[in-house]
This record gives C-alpha cells, sequence and structure tokens, in this order.
RNA sequence: GGGCCUAUAGCUCAGUCGGUAGAGCAACGGACUUUUAAUCCGUGGGUCGACGGUUCGAGCCCGUCUGGGCCCA
C-alpha cells in the first residue's frame, strides 16, 4: 500500500497523534510496543476460577503472568491500579505499587500506558484491601500499542459505529461478545441434531453456471478461466436434490447463500442458510425435523425452549406448534372465503380494498401471498406452520394430495417473519420440465425472480428421484428468533457501504 | 421506490429567537500507596457530513448530494 496519501502527523486528532508520538518515545529508549512474544502462565479466566472465594487482603505467595487490554486505569501517587480485560469479556485488577517496581518502571507505566493498550504483568496474585482480586506486578511488558483510544466503555456506541468496527463493539460490548459466541453454539447444535438423524453434510458449488432453486435476483460474476458469466448460488436446492437422487438420503447444508435484493433489519444480501431433504419424507415429517432443529438450538443456547430476547420479552418455542392453512388465513383475514381457485380478478378488488400496491407482474399465486403477508403475517408470533401454498409460485413442489391448486408447501413463521419453508419435493421430471418450462416464460416477460431451466437437474431427475421431503432455514432468522436482535446483530459483519472521507 | 428522523471534539450527546462552539468520558500538565466509571487543581482539542443558496451575519433557514436509522410499499 502507498503511504502517500496517508494523513501526516500534523493532520491528526490530538490523540491520535499523540499516541502515534508514545510509540516513536518507546523505540528512541529501546523499548519494543510490537513485541513477538510476552511472558503468559495463565489466562484471566483460569486465575478467577483458581482464586475464587479467597479473602480480604490476602497474599496467595503465586507468582504469574497475566496478560489482557487496560480497560480502566486509575493512577495515584505511588500505587496504580488497572482493569485488564481479555477476549471472553473476563476482567482482573492489576496494581503497581512503587515499593516493588520501583520510581523508574512506576512512571514508564503512567506515562507510556493508556486505555486500549495490551500488556503482560508478572507479579504475585492477591486480594486488595477491597477485596478485589488482584496481580500485583514485580514487572511488566507492553504486549502492544494501540494507537487509537477507545470509546467512552460507559455509553453505548452507534449501531452505525458498532457494526463499521465490530472489533472495538467486541472489545467493550459484552451483548457483541456473547453474540458472536451465539451462533457457533447454535451451528454446532444443528449439526449435532442432523448427525444424530442420520443426515450427510454436503457442501455444493456456491459458483454456478446457473442459478436456480429459489426465486430471487442474483449476483452475477464472470469466470476469466472460462469466458462466461457466473452467478452467487441463491440456493443450494438443485444440488442438494441431485445428492438425493444419487443415493445420499438425509443430506443437508449450511452455508451462505446470496440475493441481489433490498436489505433491511431482516434481509441481508448474504445470508447463511440451512437446507435439507429426506428421502421417504414428507412435508409433515419435514417440519418435525424443523422444529426439532430450532429446540434444540434453543435447548443449546437458553437450556430451555424458552428464550429470553435481548430486551427481556420471552418466547415459548417448545411443544407442538400450531398450524394453520393459508387460504384460511387469508379468508379469515379480508372476510371472506378464499380459496387457490379463487380467480385474479377477485383477488385483485380484495387487495384494492386493503390499499395493497398490486405489482401488474404478480400472477394469482402471488397476489394470494401477498395479501396474506397483509392481512396475517404480523400476527404470527408464536412458532406456526403456515400450510398449503399456490402451486404457480411453488416451482419445485409437488401438488397437495386433495386440495386442487395447491402444493404440498409450508412456510414457518415467529415473531411475524419467515423463519423457515419446508415441501414435498416433486419428484415427476415431466411436470418438473412444465414448471421450469412455464417459470422461463415468466423470465423472458422480465419476471427478474423466475427460475432458469437447469437441463442437468432435469436430466437427474430423469434418473428417478424417491419420494422426498425438503426444507430451508435462515440461520441468521433463527438466531433473530432466539435472541429478539435484527439480522445486522446476528451477523458479525454486515455488509455497509463504505465511510466516505 | 415513497415518507419521516438523523450526521457537531477520539466516544456519547447538548446547542434556545440566525449573533464569539458546549458537557460527560477520553487526552495533556500537576497532587495523591487501596482505587472500582477513583478524586482534586489546571490546560488543550472543532473544515459543525459535502456542495450550493438566502442573509450584514448560518451549526441553526432553503436546495441538492452522501452516509446511517425507522416506517410504508
Amino acid at each position: 500500500m502507498s503511504t502517500e496519501n496517508l494523513p501526516t502527523e500534523e493532520d491528526l486528532p490530538e490523540q491520535l497523534r499523540i499516541r502515534r508520538e508514545k510509540r516513536a518515545s518507546l523505540l528512541e529508549r529501546n523499548v519494543e510496543p510490537y513485541p513477538v512474544s510476552v511472558p503468559r502462565t495463565k489466562s484471566l479466566k483460569e486465575v478467577r476460577e483458581k482464586y475464587v472465594g479467597l479473602e480480604i487482603d490476602v497474599a496467595t505467595g503465586d507468582v504469574e503472568s497475566l496478560t489482557g487490554r487496560i480497560i480502566f486505569k486509575r493512577d495515584t501517587g505511588k500505587l496504580c491500579f488497572a482493569t485488564l480485560r481479555e477476549g471472553d469479556g473476563t476482567e482482573l485488577q492489576a496494581m503497581l505499587s512503587l515499593d516493588k517496581v520501583g520510581q523508574e518502571v512506576l512512571d514508564s507505566w503512567k506515562a507510556d500506558i493508556d486505555l486500549g493498550d495490551i500488556v503482560s504483568i508478572t507479579g504475585e496474585i492477591i486480594t486488595s484491601k477491597r477485596g478485589e482480586l488482584s496481580i500485583l506486578a514485580n514487572s511488566w511488558t507492553l504486549a502492544s500499542k494501540s494507537l487509537r483510544p477507545l470509546p467512552n466503555d460507559h455509553k453505548p456506541m452507534s449501531e452505525e459505529t458498532r457494526v463499521r468496527m465490530r472489533y472495538v463493539d467486541l472489545i467493550v460490548r459484552p451483548e457483541a461478545r456473547s453474540n458472536a459466541r451465539m451462533r457457533p453454539a447454535v451451528m454446532k447444535s444443528l449439526r449435532d441434531t442432523f448427525d444424530k438423524a442420520n443426515f450427510v453434510e454436503v457442501e455444493t458449488p456456491m459458483l454456478q453456471v446457473m442459478h436456480g432453486g429459489a426465486a430471487a435476483r442474483p449476483f452475477k460474476s464472470f469466470s476469466n478461466a472460462y469466458d462466461m458469466d457466473l452467478y452467487l448460488r441463491i440456493a443450494p436446492e438443485l444440488f442438494l436434490k441431485r445428492c438425493v437422487v444419487g443415493g445420499i438420503e438425509r443430506v443437508f447444508e449450511i452455508n451462505r447463500n446470496f440475493r441481489n435484493e433490498g436489505a433491511d433489519s431482516s434481509h441481508s444480501p448474504e445470508f447463511a442458510m440451512i437446507e435439507s431433504y429426506m428421502a421417504y419424507g414428507d412435508w409433515m415429517s419435514i417440519a418435525d425435523l424443523t422444529r426439532t432443529l430450532v429446540q434444540n438450538a434453543a435447548m443449546a443456547v437458553a437450556g430451555s425452549h424458552v428464550v429470553t430476547h435481548h430486551d427481556g420479552r420471552q418466547a415459548d418455542l417448545g411443544g407442538q406448534w400450531k398450524q394453520i392453512s393459508l387460504y384460511d388465513a387469508i379468508s379469515n383475514g379480508v372476510g371472506e372465503s378464499v380459496t387457490a381457485l379463487t380467480p385474479y380478478a377477485d383477488l385483485k378488488k380484495i387487495a384494492e380494498k386493503l390499499g395493497m400496491k398490486i405489482d401488474p407482474k404478480w400472477i394469482t399465486g402471488k397476489l394470494a401471498e401477498e395479501i396474506f403477508e397483509h392481512v396475517a403475517r404480523h400476527l404470527l408470533v408464536e412458532p406456526t406452520f403456515v400450510m398449503g401454498f399456490p402451486v404457480d409460485t411453488s416451482p419445485l413442489v409437488r401438488a397437495h394430495r386433495e386440495l386442487p391448486g395447491v402444493a404440498e408447501k409450508w412456510d414457518l413463521y415467529i415473531d411475524g417473519f419467515e423463519l423457515a419453508t419446508g415441501y414435498s419435493e416433486l419428484i415427476d421430471p415431466v411436470v418438473q420440465r412444465d414448471r421450469l418450462v412455464e417459470q422461463a416464460t415468466l423470465g423472458s416477460k422480465g419476471d427478474l425472480e423466475a427460475m432458469q431451466v437447469d437441463e442437468d437437474f432435469l436430466r437427474a431427475m430423469e434418473f428417478a428421484m424417491p419420494p422426498t421431503g425438503g426444507m430451508g432455514m435462515g440461520v441468521d432468522r433463527l438466531l433473530m428468533a432466539l435472541t429478539g436482535l435484527g439480522i445486522r446483530e446476528t451477523i458479525l459483519f454486515p455488509l455497509v457501504k463504505p465511510e466516505v472521507d
């Protein structure tokens, strides 16, 4: 990187300039501000655990070398205090006294060490006269000099600063630390649940020649080596179904999908998703699997099926979950009977009466789904399976075994948002081809979310796919359901537009 | 896409009627051997998001743009 455009020392804000001067001053005195290693015999957490319950004003005689970031600093004339914090948030007090370290070392501590610096301190583990577990320094050494001041630890950072500088957020905000550690706990729980049910995890392409498996606009890219357009996947569905054809009868994938659409408090352009397929299952058995995945994840992070959101609200994810019919929900919401056979014109009248803005590109089923979202979605706070979606918006789903115009598809709603979807999969390759051709026709008419005809996928289907149930669930949204957080808090580094100078 | 709110010191925020830019924490200098957001005395730190307009005079009023948030679609 070029150094030409970096600000000169005089241009820097006062506090940044002073810290750079301190770094230079250390180097002048042959003190390394960024040493290759520093003494460390225990973590702060290990010390806290070992000496729990130690009485006031005790000297243990145990000498350790401990490291941590300086979070608070209380310098007095001859006895200085500082609070060290390590990555998981564990804190420990450090004490430096004139009679232990001498004038020169104490003066250097006061002058050279700032909030945010990482230090190593060697000394005896004691409790102070106020009972605080502490390390009383015999010596100390700088582990890494911070050139930027930490934000005020007692006022929350603004939401934008938290997202743009997550590394600082993780240093100062306990909830940021626990959120970051909740995601891997949930991932582990999901994989354990699948493993116990004999599912095999696979990884399928994210760079795809042809996108499919969902109704969404893709990100487009280009391969220099192959000289052709490539797409970032919007869903792994068509590859997982190839796996089922090949005999991986219980299969799942947890990984990132990319959708080139709007971003808001529940949509991120890249998001983690589970997809899973179970041969010889159907939409009901896959619903049971989905419920088990969610409930086990709740148990893993909350120790209970009742989870407590960050605002204190509790949500009960336990028991069997309510099932409602999509068209019943619409009928109740609009006060007249609506079915999958209700004609487009009637739906349009209903939507207009509701004051909805209607996109002329919407087909009949899409209009019904939009009416559902308008009248019923916000009511679905407790976990609810919404059963029976229109067949014309579900091109990869088999038709309902009894209800005409309906597909064996459910959406799972929690807290008013869609958490997961599940199907009895369409396995008739001839019908599948017709549906995809129909999609391609919509695409050629300008529907940017329509699917393409994937000939290789159809060829796989023609080798016979067993009857199968399938599901997809947003991992970020699962974390939202468990914590009540917005999607940008469940993702460590959500996409943000670059800062402008 | 539409509407509303928002951008001021390193961080979090005030800023009245358009008239010399404020606080807390942080920083700098000094005092202090048991502090817990230590305390006390003193000091410095600002392109008020960007550009344009109105005005004798703009952080404040108007317009455009950019970033962020919320609501609607």
